[in-house]
DNA sequence: CGCTTTTGACCGGCGC
DNA sequence: GCGCCGGTCAAAAGCG
C-alpha cells in the first residue's frame, strides 16, 4: 500500500515538468516553425532562416564531415582504418560513394519534408485565414448587437457595464487571436491529412452554449437587464467533486441559499446558492450530492467575485477562475459543436489521471475538477480512506492544479515583487498565479500550448473526459 | 429586527 | 403547441 502510494508519488513530479517542458518546447518549435521568414530566430540553431539555406547549411555540414573524414580526423581514421595508419584507395571510393548516396538520400528526404511544410503551411493560412473572417463577422455582429456582445471567446469575470464591455472584447478579441493563432497550428498537425473542408465547417460550427445565448438575449427588453444577463448566462462553470459528509463545502466565503430542487435522476436535491459577500456580487454556486456516489459533493461554480475576497476564499476562487478561464480560452467548437473532448487530457494534471475533466454538453461549458481520485501523497501519511480527507486538504490540492507550472515565470515575479510579499501566503502565490494565468495572454497561450500539444499526442478520447457521461 | 432558509410559483429553453 | 426541466424569484417562516 505504502510502496505504491510512494509510487505514484513519484512519479507525480516529473508529469508536472514534462508538461512545462512540452509546453515550452512546443511554443518555440511551433512559432519558429510558422513565422519562418519573417522571424530570423539566431537562438534557435534549428531553425534555418529559409529553405535554401537550410539545404545549403546542410551540404556543408556534410561536406566538412567528408573532409575530415579523408584528411585530417585522427578519430575518424582510427575507426576507418580500424588501427592501419592508412586507408586502401577503392575503401576509401566505397566509403565516398556511400556517403554521396547517403547525402543524395538526405537530399530527397529533405526535399519531401519541404514539400510537407508548404502543404502544412497552405493549410495553415488558409485557416488563418478564414478564422480572421470568422472574427471579422463576429465582430460585425457586435456593432449590430451592442449589448450582446457575442465575444468569440467568452471569459468569465465581473459582471461589465456596457461602456466598458466593448473595450473589453477587443482586448479580449486580439488575445484570443493570439491563442487561436497556437491552436491552429496544433491542429494543422492533427488534421494535415484530412480534407481542408472538413475543417473548415468545424471551424464554423457554433457552441450550443454560445447560440444560446444570442438566442436569450432577444427577449429581454431592458438593455441593461440583457447585458448583465447575458454575462451571467456567458460565464463558464467550474465543477468541483470531493467527498464530504457535511452539505457543503467550506470554501471561505458566505452563501446565501436562495432556491432548492429537485434534479431528475438525483434523489437528491440540489441547492442554489449565490454570494453574500458583496453587493451583488455575480457568483452563484450549485451544490448537489453525486446520484452514483452520495458521499461525493459536486459544487459547481459560476462567475466571478466582484469584491475582495479574504484569505480563505482565494484559492478556491482563484483557481475556479483560472480553470473556467483556461477553459474558455482553449474552448474550440469541433464539428459537432461540442468542445474539443480531449483538449484538456488527464494525463496533463499532476495529481490524478483523471482529475479534471471537460463537459461537452450544452448549454453551458464546464470543466471538472475531480478531488475524489485523488492520490494521497506519502508525507501525508494517511492511511484513513479519501472519504476521510479534510476538505480544506482536498481544495488545496486544487490550487497547485493550475499554479505550479507558472511559479517561476516573470509575471509572477513581478507580481511578487510589486506586493512585496516575499513571505507570501500560499493562498496568495496562487492567487498571484493564477491571476498571473488569466491576465496575460502568453500565459494563456503557454498554458494553451501545453493543453494542444496533447492534442497531436493524445490517445483516444476517453468517455470519462465528458463528466456528463457519467450520469 | 435583520438576515437566512424554505418552498411554491414563475419563466424561458428545449424536445417531441 | 404542449409538457418537461432547470433556474430564479419572492413571500412566508425560522432564527439569533
Amino acid at each position: 500500500m505504502e510502496e505504491a502510494t510512494s509510487n505514484d508519488d513519484s512519479d507525480l513530479p516529473p508529469l508536472t515538468h514534462s508538461i512545462l517542458f512540452h509546453a515550452k518546447t512546443l511554443v518555440t518549435d511551433e512559432m519558429d516553425f510558422f513565422a519562418d521568414n519573417n522571424n530570423k530566430n539566431k537562438n534557435n540553431t534549428n531553425v534555418f532562416p529559409d529553405d535554401h539555406e537550410m539545404l545549403h547549411q546542410m551540404e556543408l555540414h556534410v561536406d566538412t564531415s567528408l573532409d575530415l573524414l579523408t584528411k585530417t580526423s585522427p578519430t575518424n581514421r582510427s575507426t576507418v582504418g580500424e588501427g592501419s595508419s592508412e586507408a586502401r584507395p577503392n575503401e576509401r571510393d566505397n566509403k565516398f560513394a556511400a556517403m554521396l548516396a547517403e547525402l543524395h538520400h538526405m537530399n530527397a528526404e529533405n526535399q519531401r519534408l519541404r514539400d510537407e511544410v508548404d502543404k502544412v503551411n497552405d493549410k495553415y493560412h488558409a485557416l488563418h485565414n478564414q478564422l480572421i473572417k470568422q472574427m471579422e463577422k463576429q465582430r460585425k455582429n457586435e456593432g449590430k448587437k451592442a449589448d450582446m456582445i457575442p465575444r468569440p471567446f467568452l471569459d468569465i469575470g465581473v459582471a461589465m457595464k456596457e461602456e466598458s464591455s466593448q473595450q473589453y472584447s477587443k482586448g479580449k478579441l486580439q488575445e484570443s487571436k493570439n491563442m487561436m493563432d497556437l491552436i491552429e497550428s496544433k491542429k494543422q498537425k492533427i488534421y494535415t491529412n484530412k480534407d481542408v473542408t472538413e475543417l473548415e465547417t468545424s471551424e464554423k460550427a457554433i457552441p450550443r452554449w454560445l447560440s444560446n445565448e444570442v438566442s436569450r438575449s432577444s427577449s429581454f427588453k431592458d438593455v441593461d437587464e440583457a447585458s448583465e444577463t447575458m454575462s451571467m448566462i456567458k460565464k463558464a462553470r467550474v465543477s468541483v467533486r470531493a467527498r464530504s459528509v457535511s452539505s457543503m463545502i467550506s470554501d471561505g466565503c458566505q452563501w446565501r441559499k436562495y432556491g432548492q430542487k429537485m434534479a431528475k435522476g438525483n434523489p437528491c436535491p440540489r441547492a442554489y446558492y449565490r454570494c453574500s459577500m458583496g453587493t451583488g456580487c455575480p457568483v452563484r454556486k450549485q451544490v448537489q450530492r453525486s446520484a452514483e456516489d452520495q458521499s461525493v459533493l459536486i459544487t459547481t461554480y459560476e462567475g466571478q467575485h466582484n469584491h475582495v475576497l479574504p484569505p480563505a476564499a482565494k484559492p478556491m476562487a482563484s483557481t475556479t477562475s483560472a480553470a473556467a478561464s483556461m477553459l474558455l480560452s482553449g474552448s474550440m467548437p469541433s464539428s459537432d459543436g461540442l468542445l474539443h473532448p480531449n483538449i484538456l487530457e488527464s494525463a496533463t494534471l499532476p495529481f490524478s489521471h483523471n482529475l479534471a475533466t471537460l463537459s461537452a454538453s450544452a448549454p453551458f461549458p464546464t470543466i471538472t475538477l475531480d478531488l475524489t481520485q485523488t492520490q494521497t501523497p506519502t508525507n501525508n501519511i494517511n492511511t484513513s480512506s479519501q472519504q476521510d480527507l479534510p476538505q480544506d486538504y482536498q481544495l488545496s490540492l486544487l490550487s497547485p492544479l493550475l499554479a505550479p507550472n507558472f511559479f517561476h515565470q516573470s509575471k509572477l515575479s513581478t507580481l511578487h515583487a510589486s506586493q512585496g510579499t516575499e513571505t507570501a501566503s500560499f493562498a496568495d502565490t496562487v492567487n498571484a498565479a493564477t491571476a498571473a494565468i488569466t491576465t496575460d495572454p502568453k500565459f494563456s497561450a503557454a498554458l494553451m500550448a501545453a493543453i494542444t500539444s496533447i492534442i497531436g499526442s493524445s490517445h483516444p478520447v476517453e468517455t470519462q473526459h465528458c463528466n456528463n457521461k457519467q450520469d
